[in-house]
DNA sequence: CAGTGGTCTAGACCACTGG
DNA sequence: CAGTGGTCTAGACCACTGC
C-alpha cells in the first residue's frame, strides 16, 4: 500500500499529478480503494448479506471517480468477497444464502444434479476445547499450547453417511462455541461463524489424497475397514489471508465424486 | 448472439441510441467483440504463443473504443485464453511455455516447492486407434463406432512411477498421432496438440474418486494391489467448449497430493 | 524514443429493480 | 419514477519494454 489515502482525508494524487512521495512500489489508486474496502469488510462495517454503499457514494467518500471504485469492487466481486446485483446494489458475500449447496464443498452425487441429494443430514459427534497439537498450531498460526476447539461431525446424504470431518478452530476467536450451539444450528457451519463470531471464511486451500479407511472411520462411515477414501485437508482463510480453520475430512466416493474446474 | 456486428461493417448501436432491433436478449458490445476474438483464436488467425494485434489496432478494426476491446480482452485473459504483458503486448496462451510445471496438473509433491521434483519422466506404453467405447463416445461427442485414439502412459517423478493415464482423443482431429510422434516429443502433451494438430486445450473438468489399485495398475505404479489411489477423470475442452480429450488417471498419493484452491 | 498495456477521469446513456 | 449497477466513449497520462 504505502499510501496516505484514508477515508476521512483522502488525497488521491493521481488526477492532480502531485504524487510527491517517492514510492518505490507503484500502487494503483483502485488497489488502495480495494484495500480500504477490505478493511471495512474486516472491521464489520458492512456485514455478510448487507449492501455496501453505492458506487457513487463510495466515489464521493474516497474523492475518486466512479470508474475507479468500480474497478476495486470488480476485483472484490471476482474474488467472491462481494456480490453485485444490477439494479439493487453490491452486497457482502455470505455462506448463509448461497445459491445452491455449500460453497466450499466440492463433493457431488454421481447421478443427478449437484443438489439432488437434498440437504445434508448433520450429526455433531463432539466439540472439545483442547491444547492444539503442534501441526494444528502451525496451520492456524497459534503458539504451542494455545487452546483450540475440535469438532467432530458426520454428514450424511440420503441416509448414507458420507463425510467424516475433524475441524480445528482457534480458541480465542471462537470463544463460546459449544456442542449445544452447533447442534441447535441449522444451515452451513460457515454461516454460523459469520453470524455468531463475525468471522467470514473467504477462501480455502485443499490438499487431497487417497487413503484407506481405518477401523474407526470405517465404522463412522459405514464402510469396510481399508475402503479407499478421499482425504481432504482444508485450510480456510478470513480477510487478509488469516488462517482460521483446519478441517480434515474423509469422503466416501462410492456414490459421490469431488469435482474441480481447471483453466 | 443475435447482433449485426461484423469485422468488416460494424455498427455498434450503443453510442448513437439507434438500436432498433427488438433483441430480447441484450448483448453488450464488448461481449460481441469477445466472441469475434474467440473466433479468430479458434480459426488460428493468431497461434498459441503469438501476440494478437494491439488494443488500438483492434479498436480501429472493430470501430469501437479502446476501452471496449480492453474489457473483451480482460475477460479472455481472466479465462486464461490470453496473457497480457505490460509494455509488450497481449499473447495467445499456450501450454508450451507455461511458467512452471504443467498447467492442468494439480498434483504437487508433499515436501518442497511445486516443481521440486523436476520434470516428469514420461513413458508411453501404447498408442492405438480403436472404435470408441460407448462412454468415451458420449464424453467426446462422437457417434457410436467412430474411431478414437487411445494412449496409455506413465509419469514418474524422481524415479517413482506416480501417474498412470489412459487418454482418449477423437480420431479425426488427431489423425497422424502415433506412438513415434508421442515418444519423440519433449514437453507437455498439450503443447504437442497445439503445434501438431492446432488444438488448444482451454479448460477442463475433473471428477475425483478414491479407488483401490487393481493388479495391473498396481504393477505399473509399483504399489501393492489394493493401495488407495486417486482416480481423476478429466474432460478437456477447446475453444467454444468443445470436448476434445477424455483422460483417466490414477495418481499415487503417498508422496504427492492433489491441490485445489476454493473461493 | 516509440509502442505497448495500465490507470484515471468525466460524462452520457442503458438495463434492471422496486416503490 | 428514482436509484442501482452496467456499458461505452474520448482523452489524458503513467509504467513498462525494447530498439
Amino acid at each position: 500500500m504505502g499510501s496516505a489515502l484514508s477515508s476521512t482525508a483522502p488525497a488521491p494524487g493521481a488526477s492532480d499529478g502531485s504524487s510527491a512521495a517517492a514510492t518505490p512500489a507503484f500502487s494503483p489508486l483502485y488497489q488502495q480503494i480495494k484495500a480500504l474496502l477490505l478493511h471495512s469488510l474486516q472491521n464489520g462495517e458492512w456485514k455478510p448479506g448487507e449492501p455496501i454503499p453505492s458506487e457513487v457514494e463510495l466515489a464521493a467518500r474516497f474523492r475518486v471517480s466512479q470508474g475507479t471504485v468500480r474497478k476495486a469492487i470488480d476485483e472484490l466481486a471476482a474474488d467472491n468477497l462481494l456480490r453485485r446485483r444490477q439494479g439493487k446494489g453490491t452486497f457482502v458475500a455470505t455462506h448463509a444464502e448461497q445459491h445452491v449447496s455449500y460453497r466450499f464443498l466440492r463433493l457431488h452425487p454421481d447421478r443427478g444434479n449437484p443438489d439432488a441429494d437434498g440437504p445434508a443430514e448433520r450429526q455433531i459427534l463432539s466439540c472439545q476445547r483442547l491444547r492444539a497439537p503442534a501441526d494444528v498450531a502451525v496451520a492456524l498460526g497459534l503458539r504451542a499450547g494455545d487452546t483450540a476447539v475440535q469438532v467432530l461431525r458426520v454428514l450424511a446424504f440420503q441416509g448414507r453417511p458420507t463425510i467424516l470431518e475433524q475441524i480445528w478452530l482457534p480458541g480465542t476467536p471462537f470463544k463460546g462455541l459449544t456442542l449445544e450451539v452447533l447442534t441447535q444450528d441449522q444451515g452451513p457451519m460457515y454461516a454460523l461463524f459469520e453470524s455468531q463470531f463475525g468471522l467470514s471464511m473467504v477462501r480455502a486451500e485443499e490438499k487431497i489424497k487417497a487413503v484407506a479407511a481405518d477401523p474407526e472411520a470405517a465404522e463412522r462411515l459405514g464402510v469396510a475397514p481399508g475402503t479407499p477414501l478421499l482425504s481432504v485437508e482444508r485450510i480456510a482463510y478470513t480477510y487478509h489471508d488469516t488462517p482460521m480453520e483446519l478441517r480434515r475430512g474423509l469422503y466416501r466416493t462410492d456414490h459421490h465424486h469431488y469435482r474441480n474446474h481447471l483453466s
